[in-house]
DNA sequence: TCTCGATATGCATCTATAAGCATAACGTTA
DNA sequence: TAACGTTATGCTTATAGATGCATATCGAGA
């Protein structure tokens, strides 16, 4: 029987630590590419979307980079969807973090399993 | 230049949630065995004696392991030290973290380095 | 042109965690 | 046996981050 589990948080962060891509805002991304709006997905995934919108920003700000397609207005009020560049991070950081997981699992068998009693 | 910076958090966790074993806790841990006393490594780690104690009591407890041996009264006033147990988990935890550290800038510069411009 | 729902943003409040304060208990040594 | 510095522990305060509220803005379609 296993007393313990590892586990991890991971997020690049722009140097002056005035932004930074976490799981999430990882998640975020996945969520509006899924909804096609901002406010849906953080309907699904339970957060604020003060909070949400907020973080996206500062975001896109640090990093001087375009992630979400935002559109306000029309008959459905509005609506967002991840630019070329949203989609190529969302890629890239579920790759990197599905690495490193592994590693975490595997790290974990090697030094620390024999430790539980 | 890169603009980012890859981190992470990394712990151990019980599964009920009452304690757990991460960066700062080893930091503490190793502290203690370098100093001799919980209220030294405090200073040194510039964090609140309060904290250190409660949650070194709340990772005892949780994980019912003696880490740390502690002594009160004498003539310095008292002393901490590490057991062997303790001494094992921070081998194994400093290996355990190391692993995942390397996986990281490895998976860091894999996957992410591409995409800074 | 009116409506509707989503984006956009300031501000006030809640909440969890840490810090800080106060004080007791302890035991070796001078 | 008195003193000292550390462990031990409750309680109050400070701080950061999230939540929630209010409100403005927008534009396609009816």
């Amino acid at each position: 029987m296993t007393k313990l589990k590892a586990k991890f948080k991971l997020w690049l962060a722009t140097k002056d630590g005035k932004g930074s891509l976490g799981d999430g805002k990882w998640q975020l991304l996945k969520a509006i590419e899924a909804k096609g709006s901002l406010a849906a997905a953080c309907k699904q995934l339970k957060i604020s979307y003060r909070k949400a919108w907020g973080g996206l920003k500062k975001l896109e700000d640090a990093l001087k980079v375009n992630l979400v397609e935002k559109h306000r207005g029309g008959n459905k009020g509005g609506a967002s969807s991840l630019t070329g560049e949203g989609k190529q991070w969302v890629k890239s950081y579920t790759r990197f973090r599905d690495r490193i997981e592994k590693a975490m699992i595997k790290a974990y068998d090697k030094h620390i399993k024999k430790l539980e009693k």
